[in-house]
RNA sequence: GGGCCGUUAGCUCAACUGGUAGAGCAAUUGACUCUUAAUCAAUAGGUCCCGGGUUCGACUCCCUGACGGCCCA
């Protein structure tokens, strides 16, 4: 005997005998119904529920013609009622709009959409363990902060009534975690929700799941080499291989990852002359050429993260670090020794799109002074997603953190990857919409 | 923010150059005790996204708006 209870998907009535079709979340299964064997009343009462209604079913196992496993009911009853049809069983739901808002549809009625979220939920378990197998420790910093620090973005705003003051909802957990290792929690990681109060694409949800981490003692190289192993994994854990595929191409994470500065990578694959690369007034023709709107009073190197983000972000494909970042885009980042108009960053693109960001954090009080007193320059000069002074922070690293690494890694965005989704949207349950 | 496309029955989609809005599935009624998108017969179901305009007449043409999708910034 068997006792399974589930939300009638497909119903066959004959006369005095029927098929269904049921599921619960482990899985579908046929019952066949006899008026003769569960009696008179039960059998009316079947014939009134509908397609949606959740039933309980016991009975014994046997096989049909076509061998198809099928509990033969013994008792029948009604658990719940649907009281709204569902949508149709060969096309199922379509529409995107109505995915999105009515997700528990598209969960009813798409196998593949359930399939993302498990994946989903399999990758941030594995991220988990991963970190966990390699001595770190998972904290919670504040989601709502005084000052919204550690990225370059608007942040969203609220308002505490008992305490009377302005709040941030968070754009990064950045400067909490550093203060953490300033602690001497020396390895944490977080995984949690960002905010940033920016468009809507299918790159970008105002709020999207980072895992970010802190190493003391190492660093951007190390983080590098971290990163390789912890994506070989993942991807092994949630997909069962190290190469997938994505949107048609096979994406390998199981090979050495390609490294490259950004000015041999405008120069290699962005098509720049390597004479050009190094003069921001060249640069500045160059893009007016190609008709690449850039302001003339920008820094050198914006201009030079601008034309990358065009010329070469949506040519990396497989796994790529790109290294080299200008000071000017890298507040928190500490300066490579070899020439202080770099730093010790990398950012990582998979199938054209930013995955993540790290680098050796900057751990010198006076130069991360410097550093936001710049930013703040911006801000005056309009930049609203200049990075914020935060004099707290300073303090913090007045009392001395280690030589430390740090990296966000944008999980959304790995969950695209690892499931072949095309938007974000497809891998966020509900998505941000307008209200309708 | 800009460009293109879409919105018709519960769902998936039709409706030609402007002439009373249709199918499949779902629903309802009936037949049928091994069906597999069951079958057969019948019935019912519409703010054609909202609002305006042109026209004797608008799902169709024009304008404004809402929501969504894709691309670009």
């Amino acid at each position: 005997m068997f006792s399974v209870a589930g939300r009638m998907m497909a119903v066959n009535k004959m006369g005095k005998s029927s098929f269904i079709r049921y599921k619960d979340g482990t899985g579908q299964i046929q019952a066949y119904l006899k008026k003769d064997v569960i009696g008179d009343d039960k059998y009316t009462l079947f014939k009134k529920l509908d397609i949606g209604d959740f039933i309980g079913i016991k009975g014994p196992l046997f096989k049909t013609r076509t061998g198809e496993w099928t509990i033969i009911a013994k008792e029948f009853q009604l658990v719940a009622k649907a009281h709204r049809p569902l949508p149709e069983k060969f096309h199922g739901l379509k529409d995107p709009e109505k995915r999105y808002r009515q997700r528990y549809l598209d969960l009813i009625m798409n196998e593949k959409t359930r399939d993302v979220f498990i994946k989903r939920s399999k990758t941030v378990s594995a991220l988990r363990s991963f970190f966990e197998n390699h001595g770190f420790i998972e904290v919670e910093t504040p989601m709502m902060q005084p000052l919204a620090g550690g990225a370059e973005a608007a942040p969203f705003k609220t308002w505490h009534n008992a305490l009377s003051m302005e709040l941030y909802l968070r754009i990064a957990p950045e400067l909490y975690l550093k203060r953490l290792v300033v602690g001497g929690f020396e390895k944490v990681f977080e995984i949690n929700r960002n905010f940033r109060n920016e468009g809507v694409s299918t790159k970008h949800n105002p709020e999207f799941t980072m895992v970010e981490f802190y190493q003391a003692y190492a660093d951007y190289e190390d983080l590098m080499n971290f990163t390789e192993k912890m994506f070989s994994f993942v991807a092994k854990e949630v997909t069962g291989s190290e190469i997938i595929e994505y949107q048609g191409q096979p994406i390998d994470f199981s090979k050495k990852w390609i490294r490259l500065s950004m000015v041999d990578s405008l120069v290699e694959i962005g098509g720049v002359d390597s004479k050009v690369v190094s003069d921001k007034g060249l640069l500045l023709n160059f893009a007016e050429e190609k008709n690449i709107e850039i302001k003339k009073k920008e820094q050198y190197g914006k201009v030079l993260t601008k034309l990358f983000d065009i010329l070469v972000e949506p040519k990396l494909i497989q796994p790529t670090f790109i290294t080299g970042y200008p000071v000017e885009v890298s507040p928190l980042s500490r300066k490579s020794d070899s020439n202080p108009e770099l730093t010790d960053r990398f950012e990582l693109f998979i199938a054209g799109k930013e995955i993540a960001n790290g680098f050796s954090e900057l751990n010198d009080p006076e130069d991360q002074y410097e550093r936001f007193l710049q930013q703040s320059v911006q801000r005056d000069e309009g930049n609203e997603e200049a990075h914020i002074m935060d004099l707290d922070y300073i303090e913090a690293l007045e009392y001395g953190m280690p030589p430390t690494a740090g990296q966000g890694i944008g999980v959304d965005r790995l969950v695209m990857l690892l499931t072949d989704s095309d938007s974000i949207r497809e891998v966020i349950l509900f998505p941000h919409m307008r209200k309708n």
